[in-house]
DNA sequence: AACAGATGTAATTATTAATATTACATTAAA
DNA sequence: TTTAATGTAATATTAATAATTACATCTGTT
């Protein structure tokens, strides 16, 4: 029902924040064309990473930086930072309320268990993944290409 | 991105076709009276359900049975039956082909790797429900209320 | 054989969620 | 004060879900 594609845009962003430093400010318009979305979108995801303590972004000037080292920033952290509401509600359940059945009556409950262990699968396998990961991976991309 | 509430309409679905075993005949409209569902909903899903040999549907006649005991039939079998891709693309990635910077040529490459690792830990642990145990869950419920 | 009550499914519409766009106030360095 | 940014609200667009309509088909019953 809802990962959605910012949480890809935002490690692209981190990448490419990283891969920065040093050597060119990184601005949501720049962020915007190696992505391919729309720079306000960029704004939006920046702005939750921001709150969330992962990169600052410099007012009026421009320029974001990461605050953290890619081994202590976690995918958990990036989609956290995301999503106000977590993993919770990954999962539809239909609304039958008000039902006499005594299933309807109870399927949400009956539901709760078995998705909050997947939610937590899911986030326990989140934080095993760092961004300093992906930024090897990507290393390792670049150089086979030689 | 798109686990839909049509895997808790299913679950819904199995745990009444069990508890009505021998009572009543369960029709779509039936289910659709239960789960609040539009009766053809009802049935696209309960052909999907078929068609993975968990129910089975008797035409003209009608009435849905399960095939095989409820400590057989995972939420991942469940699950699988109507999604036919699968747990891949549950996590969205936008899309920024043809474009020149180099993190956004590999970005698809890098994400690879951890969003596998998500999709494997979601089906792990769909595979340890059993609608037996939810079955159990539902069980437990309506004692309680008493 | 005709009827009644089902399923099976295609096609369409409606609704909701996700993404993109526009607009503009605010910020800070030059 | 000009310029190039960010921050964010409001709106529009697009895509994904779910609901509805319509009708062919099936099978037990009368």
């Amino acid at each position: 029902m809802q990962i959605s594609m910012k949480c890809s845009v935002a490690v692209h962003c981190l990448i490419f924040i990283y891969e920065a430093k040093d050597k060119a400010k990184v601005t949501s318009t720049l962020l915007s064309q190696s992505t391919g979305c729309n720079p306000v979108i960029i704004r939006n995801i920046l702005s939750s990473l921001k709150k969330a303590g992962i990169i600052t972004v410099a007012r009026g000037t421009g320029g974001a930086e990461l605050c953290l080292s890619p081994s202590e920033i976690t995918l958990f952290q990036i989609y956290s930072a995301l999503e106000p509401n977590g993993l919770s509600g990954i999962i539809g359940i239909h609304s039958c309320n008000g039902l006499k059945c005594p299933v309807a009556q109870n399927i949400q409950k009956v539901l709760y268990s078995p998705y909050y262990k997947i939610e937590d699968s899911i986030k326990n396998t989140m934080e095993g993944i760092t961004l300093q990961s992906m930024i090897d991976d990507f290393h390792k991309l670049l150089n086979n290409k030689e």
